[in-house]
DNA sequence: AAGATATTTCATCAATTATTCATAAAAGGT
DNA sequence: ACCTTTTATGAATAATTGATGAAATATCTT
C-alpha cells in the first residue's frame, strides 16, 4: 500500500498544518495549491486519497471533483470554510466521501482520513479474490474454494486466511495479527490467533499444494509460497 | 550506522553536560545554542537523533521540530524544564518520540536516548533485506538464502546474521552483541555469544565466499567481506 | 429465550531454542 | 617450546514457545 495522499487548497498554511499531521501518521503528502494543479498532481501519482478544498480561484473544489470521478473512484474528503454552506446534495451527487469545516481539529481530521481509506480499502479488499493454484479466497461473498470444494468456514478465519494470503511470505507476530485482523485495538489472548491457525491447517489440510501456512519459530506466522 | 546526535538547547552548561555523557556512550555530539543554529546543523548533518529543548529565545523548540518534520522523520527528544508544563498533546501531534523534563538522571537520560535510537533502527531493519553474493537474508519473511536454498534457523541466530551482516567489517564485542541483538539489558554469559556464531559457521560453511564471520582476537566478531 | 454457531481463553503437553558448562583447541606472548 | 589467555565445541540443562483439546463466553438465529 503506498499510502499517498494528495492535499488540494489554495491556503499554504493549512497545506503545510495537513501536510505535518498527514506525515506523522505515515502518509507521503503532495500539496496542489489551485485546482488545475490538483489535477495535474492527480493525474501524475495515483494518490490513496484526496483532500479538496471548495473555495479556489479559477478551478474550485466542485470543478475538480468533477473532472476526477471522470476517470475515478479515488476517495475525496471536501474542505469547507465556517460560514460557507456545503451544499450535501450536490458533493453527494458528484461523490465526495466526506467533508470537513475548517478550522478543524487535528485528531478529527485524521480520524476521518482514516475512516475514508479504511472504508475504500475495504471495498476494495471486499472485491478481491485471491488465487493460489487451487485454493480460491472470495472475499465479496465470503467464500473459500479448495480443490474446487466449497470449505465452510466461519468469518474470523476466512479474514485471516485472506489477510495472510494476500500478504504472502511476509511474516506477521501473533500481535500484528490480532491488530490487522481482529478489531481495531483488541487486547486478547495472542493464544487466539493459534487457534485459528490451527482450525485453518485442519480444513485445509493437504500434500503437495504450494503455498503453505507456516509457523516461524519465536516470530508468528506466515503465508508461504514456493 | 553514524551514532550523530544533535542537542539544540540555549543553555551551553547543559549541553555541555549531556555532549559528555552522550560522548561517553560513544555518540559523536554537536551542540546548536538556538533553534535556527539547530534547523541550519541538522540540513547539514543528517543525525541519527535529535535532542531538542523548547523554551529557547527566538525559535522555539515547537518550531524547530516542524520544520524538522517537513522533511524527515528523524526520532527527536524534547527537553522541558521543572516547572514548565510539557503539551503533551501538541508534542505527540508534532510528532516528538519522547520528552525529558530537566533537571535530569543521566542514566535515564541515556536510556531514553537508546530507546528511542531503537525503536527507530528496528523499523528500519524489520524491511530490509541484506544481500551479499548468495547470502540473503531477510528480515520481513525471517528466512536465509544461502546458495539458492533456504536455510532453517532459530530467530536468535537470523537477527544475529543480520545485525553483523548489516555492519560489514565492523567488530562487535560479546557484549556488544549481547546488547543489540539479545534483549535489551541481558546479563548472560557471553559465551552464549561464541555458540550462535558457531552454529552459523556451521550452517553457512563453505569456502570461497566472498563474507566470513571473523573472530578478531581478545575483542570479538565481525561479519567481513572482501 | 433457547439453541446453534463462533470466538476466546485456558491448561497441558510436546517441540524447539537458548544457555550454561566442561573440555579441547588455538592464538599470543616470552 | 612453554605458559597463559582466549575461543571453539559437544553435550546437558533450562527456558521458551507452539499445538491442541476442551471449556467458557459471546454472538447470531429462529
Amino acid at each position: 500500500m503506498d499510502k499517498h495522499i494528495l492535499v488540494i487548497d489554495d491556503d499554504k498554511n493549512i497545506c503545510e498544518v495537513i501536510k505535518l499531521y498527514l506525515q506523522k501518521e505515515g502518509y507521503t503528502v503532495t500539496l496542489a495549491y489551485d485546482g488545475q494543479a490538483g489535477i495535474d498532481a492527480f493525474e501524475r501519482e495515483v494518490p490513496e486519497l484526496i483532500v479538496l478544498d471548495i473555495m479556489m480561484p479559477r478551478k474550485d473544489g466542485w470543478d475538480v471533483l468533477k473532472h476526477i470521478r471522470k476517470t475515478s473512484a479515488v476517495p475525496v474528503i471536501m474542505l469547507t470554510a465556517k460560514g460557507e454552506t456545503f451544499d450535501k446534495v450536490l458533493g453527494l451527487e458528484l461523490g465526495a466521501d466526506d467533508y470537513i469545516v475548517k478550522p478543524f481539529d487535528p485528531k478529527e481530521f485524521i480520524a476521518r482520513v482514516k475512516a475514508v481509506t479504511r472504508r475504500a480499502n475495504k471495498q476494495e479488499e471486499e472485491n478481491t479474490e485471491i488465487v493460489y493454484d487451487e485454493l480460491i479466497i472470495n472475499m465479496s461473498n465470503y467464500t473459500v474454494l479448495y480443490k474446487n470444494e466449497i470449505v465452510e468456514m466461519p468469518p474470523k478465519e476466512i479474514e485471516l486466511l485472506s489477510f495472510l494470503a494476500s500478504h504472502p511470505n511476509k511474516v506477521f507476530t501473533r500481535e500484528q495479527l490480532l491488530q490487522q485482523v481482529w478489531d481495531f485495538e483488541f487486547f486478547g489472548d495472542s493464544r487466539t490467533v493459534d487457534v485459528h491457525i490451527k482450525r485453518l491447517r485442519k480444513k485445509l489440510f493437504d500434500q503437495g499444494k504450494n503455498w503453505e501456512i507456516k509457523t516461524v519459530w519465536g516470530v508468528g506466522y506466515k503465508f508461504e509460497v514456493r
